[in-house]
DNA sequence: GTCTATAGAAAGATAGAC
DNA sequence: GTCTATCTTTCTATAGAC
């Protein structure tokens, strides 16, 4: 019976996958159960076979969907992009626009605050696995750094990133990301 | 016939500030019509004599929002506080919790994303004359200043608060606090 | 301009067949 | 486990009386 296990679990993983994609783009409020089945290639009425509730989908997927690109991230691996490279596509234009990848801390900031304790302990465990990320990185480069620094740095790359995105103006927000590079490399 | 003009005015302006409040405090989605009518004395009925849509109101209320605190800030009132002041109010755990006064900047942010260009307008210019607001009182205190400076403060001042707020975890939020207030005193 | 009543649509969750 | 069908609730927006 091992492989029925595995199916369901590569099917868990399919409905995982695709409301990362959706939830990231559209928050929560806008993504039905029916549009993430649909996307996974299923139907509305297969979903309470894998979770309890919409609440518990968004929470998961907000983990998931930071795993996926966590790795990208992570310097211990060899084909991780150096700090320099990773601020720089975090704080772009392309990244504002969210085609490839999104990050759920900034895309869904103020989204969560609306959301049950499940949700919000998925964000902020995500949020204290990118704060260990930037110290390796910091610390790899600069030697010891201040915690508050690393905090700093957090919320200049996750802040400009979501303000950006409120803007309706390409210009400022494209001003607004290059200030907050600049911020970085100056340290 | 002036008082009546002046009778749906006085009401308009009462369904905006019950909008305000309300809307800040929980999003777009979170808040129904009902909800803001409900608030503002009247019933569901009336509201289309004043508005055309949720999502006019929406943004017309994030002007209103904008309006009622901005006067506040202006560094020409002579009653405004000092940007210390500002600074130290606005990242802190009391605005966090947003029980007197809520930002919309910092609490609409990813909210404003999904919505239509009216919306997002609005926020625009609100974001605006908050840069507007920064460079008078960074200008006042430490002469001609860095526009990107000035845009970096404002990230760290509206991301801080953001990412803050969406935390589930009030040691690590008061760090965060603490530490965009850091670097914005050691500028 | 404000009210009550209601139309019409959308979405979360459940039931039961296969 | 997945499907179709349905229950139930919620909400925007409109209609018509006063």
């Amino acid at each position: 019976m091992a492989w029925k296990e595995q199916h369901k679990h590569n099917t868990r993983q399919k409905i995982l996958r695709s409301a990362a994609k959706l939830f990231t783009k559209q928050g929560f409020d806008y993504v039905g159960i029916n549009d993430v089945m649909k996307d996974a290639g299923l139907t509305r009425g297969a979903f309470y076979a894998h979770f309890n509730s919409k609440s518990e989908l968004y929470a998961e997927a907000i983990i998931a969907a930071a795993i996926q690109t966590g790795d990208q991230l992570n310097p211990d691996n060899p084909k991780a992009p150096s700090l320099d490279q990773l601020v720089q596509f975090y704080l772009s234009m392309e990244h504002r626009q969210g085609k490839h990848f999104r990050c759920p801390l900034a895309f869904l900031a103020t989204d969560i605050t609306q959301r049950d304790d499940q949700v919000r302990d998925a964000y902020t465990s995500v949020f204290k696995g990118f704060l260990k990320h930037l110290t390796a990185h910091l610390q790899r480069r600069n030697g010891d750094i201040d915690r508050a620094r690393i905090m700093q740095v957090a919320v200049m790359m996750i802040g400009g990133l979501a303000v950006s995105r409120a803007l309706n103006d390409d210009e400022l927000a494209k001003n607004l990301l290059t200030s907050c590079h600049k911020n970085l490399l100056d340290h």
